[in-house]
DNA sequence: TCAATAGTTCCATTTTCCTGAACTATGGGA
DNA sequence: TCCCATAGTTCAGGAAAATGGAACTATTGA
């Protein structure tokens, strides 16, 4: 369970986590969500089903970027954004980021 | 040679294109040129020689996203950004991220 | 018409991604 | 304490995508 420092984190690493359909909703929801959000909220996403071992894997890049942290909690994995890290590192990269998906989401409405 | 129209570039696309170290570092220089850059100014990047084939795909890429605008002039192929037709359509994406690759371009310097 | 320059296309190799199946870890009964 | 259910990870092989050398196309100038 590896969650990098800050200042390793890397451009290409959050763009190619996010450049991926499920990662950015998934990213999208624990980012806007007001407490921490399990790997089984999202058993499906955009009304597509995700095998778990799927789903694990997205989680590992995420985690792996530096966008989210990951916290064993019992049986389950909560898992919280890293947005404020983040937006002290690249300013304003993850606030464009999720406003862009959330353009699409519109449009596609 | 292909150029989406505005409406149909894709969040996905564009952080796909710029999550690869020699893409992001080829539309950064395009974008903050003030005149268009031909293929063959990067047969470099970061002092690593590209390959022309690879240096075809990777602009390539760029263009299908509408990352850039590609036009025969002669022999060549001058490059142009689409920086402010992208920014009308996700405000503020493009300019974080070159932000973002400034910041870790000045950090590794 | 020929040569030189600038890119593209093709294709084989390498790398990465996806996902079903098996596995591990934790907690809650009986 | 033992077993079961739940939550997620790891593994492995097949599918998809990236890489780059070689051959090809297009344009210009001599």
């Amino acid at each position: 369970m590896f969650h990098p420092s800050i200042d390793d984190v890397r451009l290409e690493a959050v763009l190619h986590a996010l450049s991926d359909p499920v990662r950015v909703a998934i990213f999208a929801a624990i980012a806007g969500a007001d407490c921490a959000l399990t790997c089984s909220t999202f058993s499906s996403v955009n009304e597509r089903a995700i095998p778990k071992s799927s789903l694990s894997q997205h989680f590992k890049v995420l985690r792996e970027a530096g966008l989210i942290r990951s916290e064993r909690q019992g049986v389950e994995m909560r898992n919280v954004s890293r947005c404020a890290e983040v937006d002290g590192r690249f300013p304003g990269l993850i606030a464009a980021i999720i406003q862009a998906h959330a353009i699409e989401a519109k449009a596609a409405a």
